[in-house]
Order: structure tokens, then sequence, then C-alpha cells
DNA sequence: GCGGTATAGTTGCTTGTGCAACAATAAATA
DNA sequence: TATTTATTGTTGCACAAGCAACTATACCGC
């Protein structure tokens, strides 16, 4: 075995490392946010992304990219937060193909009081990720990629 | 803003980037696997790891946390590659609730008929993120999690 | 051994997703 | 300006996923 092939290896493991812990964030995540405001882990996703945007509008491309999600999807996506009153579509005036999607006061609220428990139940997966030998170092190393110190 | 709320804030933009790579490597891993062998990704995640499993068997139960999948996703999973003839089940005979399953001869050929590809992929995968800036810090870090040196 | 509880796997049903085809608008080219 | 080409978002369709309900087997206390 060469060098060549442990460098592929260790990719394989890594992305088997990286899986198994998005895997497990998600489900906690989704069990949290479901039980808290009866939203997929997408759904506060875009809801989160609209907060953390000056204007709280992005257009339907941006979410696309921003859930990893296909263009199709983003579209019933947003339909299905729209019927909800947590945002609205916004006709874009200087590109008259573009929509925007704007956060509405309902879903700004709703969003502030499922971000504890997201936020919470982020905490908690990462612990119990912790645990298992496996994913531990990956566990302790994603808080130093953006911290500030 | 204390202490604690940038850790709630580092550990949030973490799983960003988490989910955001994630996302990312599993649709150039669609793409490829799905031109080269007809398989999604939790399908060659299946394949792969009966492989490197002795005796290539695993009971439903591990495969479902192998793949991060629900149980009954698990049951058409396996349905759905035993009709390839990938893998076939096998009755437990300590325990007759269990269920194994294997791989056969012709689910190891495209195995290994895939892995190239999808080593290719990953490694493709990795270097355009390597390329976004948030992304990068992750992709560095992955190698180091289990690299032999 | 016998009833109750836990565990392993499967099936019905509903829902979210991607792909391909499409409509509408913008941009490029002649 | 007229025509082609690219981009943006939406819809029809097929399929894979999760949840809850179910069957079958194992385990535990009596």
């Amino acid at each position: 075995m060469g060098i060549k092939d442990d460098a592929v290896e260790v990719r394989a493991q890594g992305w088997r490392t990286l899986a198994a812990l998005h895997g497990l964030i998600e489900a906690e995540l989704e069990r949290s946010l479901q039980a808290v405001a009866q939203l997929s882990v997408v759904e506060y996703t875009v809801l989160d992304a609209l907060s953390r945007q000056d204007g709280w509008h992005m257009r339907m491309q941006q979410l696309a990219r921003a859930t990893a999600l296909s263009a199709s999807a983003t579209t019933r996506l947003v339909t299905r937060l729209e019927d909800r009153g947590l945002l609205t579509r916004i006709l874009c005036a200087d590109d008259r193909r573009g929509i925007y999607t704007e956060l509405t006061p309902k879903g700004v609220d709703l969003l502030e009081e499922a971000r504890p428990s997201h936020d919470a139940a982020l905490e908690r997966a990462l612990a119990g990720a912790h645990e298992v030998p496996e994913l531990a170092p990956l566990v302790d190393a994603l808080p130093r990629l953006h911290a500030r110190v």
C-alpha cells in the first residue's frame, strides 16, 4: 500500500466520520425543532439564513445554495413556509424573473422561539457525539474552525 | 455578548460549515455513483460497509446505524439491493429475529467497479470545497483526524 | 413453564426530494 | 431591432424517507 492509497483511505474515512456526525446532529435537531416549532431542519435553516441576511431577504437561488437543496425543493419549501405565514414572496423589481423571500414578523417570532431549543439540541448532539471515539476528534476540531481567539 | 453566547454561535457556525461541506460532497458522490453504477450514496455506503466487515455480513440494525437511516428505510434499501442481486438476506440461526445481509459476488464486483470513481469524486469534491473560504479550514482538518503520521 | 416486556424486522401511509420539461424574463449577438 | 441563448423560478412525475402499527422472536420475573 503506497502513499497514494493511504490518502484515498484517509479521505474516505474522513468522509465517513463527517457523514456520521452530520447524521447524528441532524437527527437531534430534527427531533428538537419538530417538538418545539413543527419545523424541519431545512425549514429552520431557511428562517435562520433569512434572519442573518441584511434586510431579511434572499433570492430563491441563494436559498437553494444555503440549504443544499434543488431548485424545485426550494420552491416547495418556500411555499410551505409562506402558507404558514412565516415568510413572504416579493417580486424583484429590477429583475422580474427573480423572487425575494422575506421573513414575516411571525416568522421572526417563531425563529426566536425555536432558536434556544435548537442551540441546546446542537450542544447535546455534539456532547453525545463526543462520547463516540471515532467522532470525538471531529467534534473537537469543529469549534476551532471559527473560534475568535 | 458574553463568553457563553460566543460558544453557541461558534457551534452554530461549525454546524453550518459541516452541513455545507456534507451537502457538497454528497451531491458530487451522488452524480458520480449514479453515472458509473446506478447507485445512490446510501446504497454505496451499504455495499462499502459490508465489504469492510469480517465475513461481509451485518445485521439490519447495524446497517441502519451505519447509514444513519431509519429501520424502515433500511428494510427497503436492502430489498432494493437484494432485488438487484448485490446482496442476500441470511436468517440468523442463533437469534431468529435477526437477519444478516451479505454481499454477493456481483455486489463485490459492482463495488470494486464503483470505488475508483467514488474516490475520485470525493477528491474532486474536497478540492472544490477547498476553494470556498468558509469550507477550507474544515477540509484541511478532515484528513488530520485519522492520519497515520 | 407462563405472562409481560423488550427487541428485530416489515408494511401502509404521507410527505419531501430530485430530475426533466416548462414558462417567463434578461442578456448577447447579428 | 430581431433572434438566439442564458437565467430564474415553477410544475408533473417517480421514488426514497420517516412514523406508526404490526408480527415474530427473545428475555425476564414469577
